[in-house]
RNA sequence: GGACUGGUAGCUCAGUUGGUUAGAGCAUCCGCUUGUCACGCGGAAGGUCGCGGGUUCGAGUCCCGUUCAGUCCGCCA
């Protein structure tokens, strides 16, 4: 019987055992042997003395992850052939029998080596060989604890999981669908679901009063480092009879925090979470999702700077624009040339230029200095708190500029100064999303994301207030700069939904096409409800403080949105599209 | 679709101002080695310097184009 090893289930010295694993290493003694066998629990040394003759000529052919059966005597290493830095490493097995169960090729890449500086394609290529390494199997495990964490919530809280559709129509989320062809009705498509949003919602009507699933979706869309290519997984939930947000967050907030505690061992910000609005996210932080592991607040100094002499300023603020500035505490120690590469970065996100004032030394130092009054100094200082040995940053343009490139430089500053402590997360609810946005390049009225969260006020609100005052029942859950997922409660009520959707110039007939099962259903006595769905991967990132999503599944496509290890995309033959009935008409660039 | 960074041996990298036959460690193969633990020692083999063009007496190095990868923007609630 084969046996593993575990640092606490080391056997009883002396015992016979037969163990079996990949060699991690050989060492040839010439007249000793040592190979580390390792499996998923970990290593232990095999000794082959010459004296098994046998045993000692295979263990001389063993090469790297040749997969061998051992028995022998477990043993007590002495006092000084311990080796500390394994858990086994008190003692050693003394090998009687040895076999080899399969050979390998000589490996593409090192798989001792913790570090991750193999290049990705390659770990890709070979991801079962990767995946053979501590932290990838330790990330396997984590994975699914976290999951069956997740599960048990959910259980104990009476959500059922129920699995929705796979091959579906195209679904109302704003991604490029992933489409399959229909064999049995020709030139039609299946899409695969961007996410079960209509089918929970469907469930909803359906009496279902809690519902979850660990649901795949796909979208066609371009990766990030944290988003992953064209497939993932998110906790997908919604609730019967949620009519306001805070219903969902008292339901939900224990898992995170659960999650965060007691799985990932970390520290959480503030508890309950703290709920802002968009609004204050966007004019405090400049983004709506900031990283709360720190301050560092913009400061509006519009008004205070109104009448400045300092053309930039002004000018923006005569433009309609605003100045902000952050002060960055300890800052004064930046170099000429970290500026100017603040200033390359803020310049790439629209803004003109990167103004700063630097208090050192009881000295301020700025090139701006010489165009401001002493007063307006006085009060910038004041106002942002600035001490000796800071630095304050400005920003003067367009609201939304303004906000977006203090944003971004707020959270560069906040890396590159050591402000994101990695054991502790910032989780928040981001409420009262806008509605409506105006689409300047349409020159009209859009839904600023989903068409299906209520809006606050209900059909009252639709019919009588300006449309870009209109606030939704919405609200993302962010944790540390990153976005875990969108949610709302949600419009069941067809009557303000056609209203919705003809404030954006969509009428009724479209509606019903479009979302005809909804809209439909929603005629039949549709409850209130309300629910989200968390990025599964981006959750396990945040709490593995992994800076990449691919780290986190096993088997991920690479940034051009293929799997490298079974080569897909990949070509169909003739007979299987013409069973389909589809032509190619291809660019001449993809034709080989 | 766009911007930036990168591509040198199987892997990780070095390669100066453009200058002789492009190097190192690990891996592979051969030999030696009885206490190593990412053992050690000696030797061998291993290269279209991503690809194409240009400048030059001479290009891994400079220029142009292109391709692939990563990150970001667009996109994605």
């Amino acid at each position: 019987m084969i046996r593993t090893l575990t640092a606490d289930s080391i056997p009883q010295i002396g015992q016979t055992i037969t163990v079996a694993g990949w060699a991690a290493s050989t060492r040839d003694h010439g007249g000793l042997i040592f190979i580390d066998l390792r499996d998923h629990t970990g290593l232990v040394q095999l000794t082959i003395h010459p004296e098994n003759k046998e045993a000692f000529d295979l263990a001389n052919t063993v090469r790297d992850e040749f997969v061998i059966r051992a028995t022998g005597k477990v043993i007590e290493r002495e006092a000084d052939l311990t080796n500390p830095n394994l858990a086994t490493g008190s003692i050693e097995i003394n090998v009687e029998q040895l076999e080899i169960l399969n050979k390998s090729l000589a490996l593409p890449f090192p798989l001792m080596h913790q570090t991750d500086d193999i290049n990705e394609e390659l770990r890709l290529k070979y991801r079962f060989l990767d995946l053979r390494r501590d932290k990838m199997q330790t990330m396997l495990v984590r994975r699914h604890k976290m999951i069956k964490m997740i599960r048990d919530y959910m259980d104990e809280h009476g959500f059922i999981e129920i699995n929705t559709p796979i091959l579906t129509s195209s679904s109302p989320e704003g991604a490029r669908d992933f489409l399959v062809p229909s064999r049995l009705h020709p030139g039609q498509f299946y899409a695969l679901p961007q996410a079960p949003q209509q089918f929970k919602q469907l469930l909803m009507v359906g009496g279902v009063p809690k519902y979850f699933q660990i649901a795949p979706c796909f979208r066609d869309e371009d990766p990030r480092a944290d988003r992953s290519p064209g497939e993932f997984y998110q906790l997908d939930l919604e609730i019967a009879f949620a009519e306001k947000s805070e219903q969902v967050f008292q339901e939900m907030e224990p898992l995170f925090i659960q999650l965060t505690e007691d799985f990932a061992g970390k520290k959480i910000m503030q508890k309950p979470f703290p709920r802002l609005t968009y609004n204050d996210a966007m004019e405090k932080y400049g983004s709506d999702r900031p990283d709360l592991r720190f301050d560092m607040e913009l400061v509006d100094l519009t008004e205070d700077l109104k009448n400045t002499e300092f053309t930039v300023f002004g000018n923006a603020i005569k433009d309609g624009g605003i100045v902000k500035a952050i002060c960055l505490q300890g800052g004064a120690t930046v170099s000429r040339s970290q500026i100017d590469e603040l200033t390359d970065m803020v310049r790439k996100e629209g803004a003109g230029g990167l103004a700063y004032i630097m208090l050192k030394g009881g000295e301020k130092s700025s090139p701006i200095l010489k165009f401001m009054a002493d007063d307006e100094i006085a009060t910038i200082i004041s106002k942002t708190g600035a001490q000796d040995g800071d630095i304050i940053f400005f920003g003067a343009d367009t609201r939304s500029i303004v906000n977006k490139v203090l944003g971004k430089l707020r959270d560069t500053l906040g890396g590159s100064f050591g402000l994101k402590d990695p054991g502790v997360v910032a989780w928040a609810w981001i409420v009262d999303f806008p509605m409506y946005e105006y689409n300047e390049r349409e020159k009209k009225i859009d839904f600023m994301h989903n068409p299906f969260s209520m809006p606050i006020g209900g059909l009252e609100a639709l019919n009588t207030q300006d449309p870009l005052d209109i606030k939704a029942d919405q609200y993302d859950i962010i944790a540390n700069g990153l976005e875990l997922s969108s949610g709302a409660i949600r419009n069941y009520n067809p009557e303000i939904m056609y209203k919705a959707f003809d404030i954006v110039g969509i009428d009724e007939a479209t509606v019903n096409e479009k979302f005809g099962a909804m809209i439909n259903a929603f005629k039949f006595g549709a409850p209130p409800h309300g629910g989200f769905a968390p990025g599964i991967d981006r959750m396990l990132m945040l709490l593995e403080n992994e800076p990449n999503i691919r780290e986190v599944i096993a088997f991920p496509k690479n940034g051009s949105a293929q799997d490298v290890m079974m080569d897909a995309p990949g070509g169909v033959t003739e007979a299987q599209l013409k069973e389909l009935h589809i032509k190619l008409d291809l660019p001449k660039k993809a034709e080989k």
